[in-house]
DNA sequence: CTAGGACCTGTAGCGGCTACAGGTTCAAGG
DNA sequence: CCTTGAACCTGTAGCCGCTACAGGTCCTAG
């Protein structure tokens, strides 16, 4: 690795904070560009492949599918209508406002289970009724 | 499917609300137990199997993986202490609490990012630039 | 007796990785 | 130059919790 602007995989994925082996995967997906190789056949990445995985690692950090993603990166290469993301990113932010009402729900239900156990110390267990009773 | 106490899967599947499919991929995994079956084959499930199922229907509805739904249905059969029982849920609802965490992290900085790009109408895309940039 | 719905088994696929096994290459130290 | 051993390679299988076939058999109402 001795220098030059060529990336090998492990710098690679220190630098993008994306694991080897899910670097290697989204290349077999088609996510990310297969890169040179050297003679012996080690990938030789340039910044470039850099900033797109880091691309990638944020939007799955917005919790965006690698589908979508991949829908992103199309825009960034064409010329992008910035309505067309705009219209994308709204979809997900209801997607992401959908779980988070639906794990409250839950966090209610549970927490309201759990809450009849503290009250009575009796032997039967309210939470395992709750779920095979009524 | 005549009469009897006994049940199709098909009717298991419509008073357990859980599919068809899944029933036998439960049962599978070894989280129903297997009926007998009639002499052609077709399996036939009692009213156990029906209150089983709607358990594990609700602790999936609970957000508790299959193995924690295991656990739980284990500790009905035994002489469970209820205290088991409470510390599997409040571990539980932790796991929720922090999904919900991170789902609120998501939505916050991905509504940030869409507020940016209603601001100004120019051509490059500011949500397209968080995940490219800084 | 026939039609067609319900059931059967077995296998493969989804998303997004992760974890091997069993090999090759590279770069630094002696 | 040679050896070590870390880093890399390919390919495959596993994780979770289903879901969707394909290609058959069974059951029951008319």
């Amino acid at each position: 690795m001795r220098v030059g602007r060529e990336l090998t995989i492990g710098t690679l994925s220190r630098r993008s904070g994306v694991n080897i082996e899910t670097i290697r995967y989204y290349e077999r997906i088609g996510l990310l560009p297969a890169p040179p190789r050297s003679q012996g056949g080690h990938r030789l990445y340039s910044g470039e492949h850099l900033e797109r995985l880091v691309f990638i690692r944020r939007g799955r950090e917005l919790g965006f599918t690698l589908d979508e993603i991949r829908d992103l990166l199309g825009l960034m290469v064409g010329k992008h209508t910035c309505g067309e993301v705009q219209t994308m990113a709204l979809a997900h932010l209801d997607d992401i406002r959908a779980k988070i009402a639906d794990l409250r729900r839950m966090e209610r239900m549970l927490a309201a289970t759990i809450a009849r156990c503290q009250g009575g110390g009796r032997s039967e267990c309210p939470i395992l009724d709750a779920l095979a009773g009524g």
